[in-house]
DNA sequence: AATGCTTGACTTGTATGGTAGTAGGTTAGT
DNA sequence: ACTAACCTACTACCATACAAGTCAAGCATT
């Protein structure tokens, strides 16, 4: 069903503003609505059939996670991505990770390395053309590494913070390396399996600097999508 | 003036939610609102001549920070304090600044040295009873060391995350070992300036720890403020 | 023709009305 | 006297009305 709009897109049980939140940031992430494009806060109430005000509250909580800028009295608008801004959240992203991956390695709990070296065989299992697949099992295997360490309350900051990078991933053009991740992601198990704090962290930053590699090639084939004029 | 209800709080310039939600916060975090108190969209609206719309909204913010707690037709509550939460965000300011300190040492740029050398100065100056000037130069500190870094963003992060931090801060009755953790900051500064990054890392992870060591005596003295049941 | 002003259709920000749901005190019934 | 149902006074949530500012198009004036 092709943008469908439902007559009630919002379901019963909770509040219908970090509901429009959640539906808003989707499209954003997975660029269905584009770095530029005008939003307004009647359009979007008309449209997902709610009042300006839950979608009032939606668009500041998108502006405090820089998705969107609100210009009061001219308009909202999607950020365009900033090159600077990922990395940015890339820095605190792993910055923080690479403490999680630490306290599991210190622990390096057996029931937390076979759920984890579990889940490399599924993600080897994913056809090389799945990005979508891949992604969400790559974000279940961060969000593991978290849980294993005891930590859901970082992992809260980083998912409030990563946006910005996932957006980014959303448009990787080619292959996604998806071998080459997956093979991070064994070293970072090794390390953890090993208890080498130092070798699992060390993995980590490695898997998490991935992303710069491309993201110079992205930025430009992609250069209308960007902020950074260069 | 004790305590005198302005007609109009808010001032021109900048909109109402955010000044409603940043006067509720310096409340709650200097602990001139309780925890456990019950807040109330009108109330507030009320003793600060605005509507109840901006104080949502200010609470639907403080409510992320986790300062407050809201729920729905029942009441908003300022939250206790939860020695469980402010070990969470410790972690995370400690994760991110260790980063940070690593990248200042790396850097070790002469002028930032000149300029944390210049601040401990004033840190040595403080009288041991005036906790609050020192919690402001202790905030400068921390934030140069960021700026240093070029990491704006990674600081912005900290600020949003670490108010559960400060509210214990201004609890501690003693004199906060003033003269402990100034000299905690000189050993941060001479791993800095001797380009020694694990040194200067290793004293910043120990520093940001320091919470840990008075952290169960003041949730002891004044439970009442305090949520986790021990 | 070119420029300046007015006007109107937008925008977000603020205020207020209406609704469903909760909690506690009160009253009726046993 | 005790229990249970009701009733009132709240609450946050959503919808709507109003205010203030922006911007562009078009008309009037020069």
């Amino acid at each position: 069903m092709p943008n469908a709009k439902p007559a009630k897109v919002v379901a019963i049980g909770e509040s219908v503003g970090p509901q429009v939140y959640r539906i808003l940031r989707e499209r954003i992430i997975q660029a269905e609505l584009l770095p530029g494009e005008r939003l307004s806060e009647s359009d979007a109430a008309k449209s997902l059939s709610v009042s300006r005000q839950p979608v009032r509250e939606a668009f500041i909580k998108l502006s405090e996670e820089g998705l969107v800028q609100v210009l009061p009295q001219r308009g909202t608008f999607v950020t365009k991505i900033s090159v600077a801004s990922v990395m940015d959240v890339r820095f605190v992203r792993e910055a923080i990770e690479a403490d999680i991956v630490r306290l599991v390695a210190e622990g390096h709990a057996p029931e937390t390395i076979a759920e984890l070296r579990r889940q490399l065989a599924e993600q080897r299992k994913v056809p090389h053309d799945d990005r979508a697949a891949f992604l969400r099992l790559d974000e279940l295997f961060h969000h593991t590494l978290a849980a294993a360490a005891g930590k859901a309350y970082a992992w809260s900051v980083i998912e409030s913070v990563k946006a910005q990078m996932d957006r980014v991933r959303f448009l990787s053009v080619d292959d996604l390396h998806i071998g080459r991740l997956i093979e991070q992601h064994e070293r970072i198990v090794d390390g953890i399996a090993a208890g080498d704090k130092a070798a699992a962290e060390e993995a980590i930053r490695l898997h998490l600097r991935e992303i710069l590699t491309s993201l110079p090639e992205i930025a430009r084939s992609r250069a209308e999508l960007f902020d950074d004029t260069e």
